[in-house]
DNA sequence: AGTGCCTACTTCCCGATGGTGAGCAACTCT
DNA sequence: AGAGTTGCTCACCATCGGGAAGTAGGCACT
């Protein structure tokens, strides 16, 4: 009986360290610049693009909200306004909005934001690099005959 | 009527091209290791944990379907087993089954799995290295007055 | 006048997927 | 019998991304 609340109250100091990881704020802050659009803007305003090749990386210069909708292939308004608004709290990016008719707001890349894109930049090439060899591994896994045993 | 007809076909030309973009693979590989558990369960078979200090990160060694459970905080069984068969899929882990009793099935990184751990460490190292930094700046947006103008 | 364009978003609805909790099978030990 | 080990699986539900449509204000063109 003792050696069971012993090993109880290890079960429980481990779920309650278990609860603590999983709200850790730099593992939050991973899963949250891990986001797919999140990446991609910042290669856009970061001055390149994604998926291309890595040659001819721009400069990161301020972009407007119509110009990324339409450079972010695939974004949507929402998507685009959601994250951007994410990043902007993060202190990624910084919103200029000047009152013309119709409105300017630009986005740019804070040096925070420069210092995770210049990061990401990794990342992105080990997709492009072997993007090839993943499709053949996939289609091998896929191919194969189906396991039984457990 | 000729002009518009013009502005239509580039307008659909574009909405191909970003289709096809939006689906790229590479792309879409990015998408899928970005994934938290990924992120997580790479660095655990790579021979560290995360978040902790990268110190001590040891060597890359295989491991066990319930070491893997305990070592990563918070995940679930669910998303052990989708994650890491979405892993071998990808050809970044092998898994190995040995009929003992219980069964015993063990999971290490690949070559390509590990060059994505490695690729990762950098990403892992810049959240731990500025979540306090973006923990301000959220404090800091989250305080200033709401402004109403678009 | 109407229509279409620009700007930067917002709202509503639905479906996919992650998360939770419980369970399974086969064995061993008390 | 119960409790533990192994590595999963299943049912249900909540969340959030995605799709589609819409808003407002101005300007240009027919």
């Amino acid at each position: 009986m003792a050696t069971t609340t012993a090993a109880q109250r290890r079960a429980q100091a481990r779920t309650e360290f278990d609860a603590f990881l999983a709200v850790c704020p730099s593992r939050q802050l991973l899963d949250r610049v891990s986001d797919k659009w999140v990446g991609l803007l910042l290669c856009a305003l970061g001055g390149g693009s994604f998926p291309q090749p890595s040659a001819e990386e721009g400069t990161p210069r301020a972009m407007r909200y119509s110009e990324l909708l339409r450079q972010v292939a695939g974004v949507s308004p929402k998507m685009l306004t959601q994250t951007l608004r994410s990043l902007e709290r993060d202190g990624l990016v910084t919103r200029s909005v000047v009152a013309t008719v119709p409105v300017t707001v630009s986005y740019e890349l804070t040096d925070l934001g420069l210092s995770l894109h210049v990061t990401m930049r990794a990342l992105k090439g080990w997709a492009e690099t072997h993007v090839a060899e993943v499709l053949e591994q996939r289609a091998a896994y896929d191919a194969r005959p189906v396991e039984k045993i457990t």
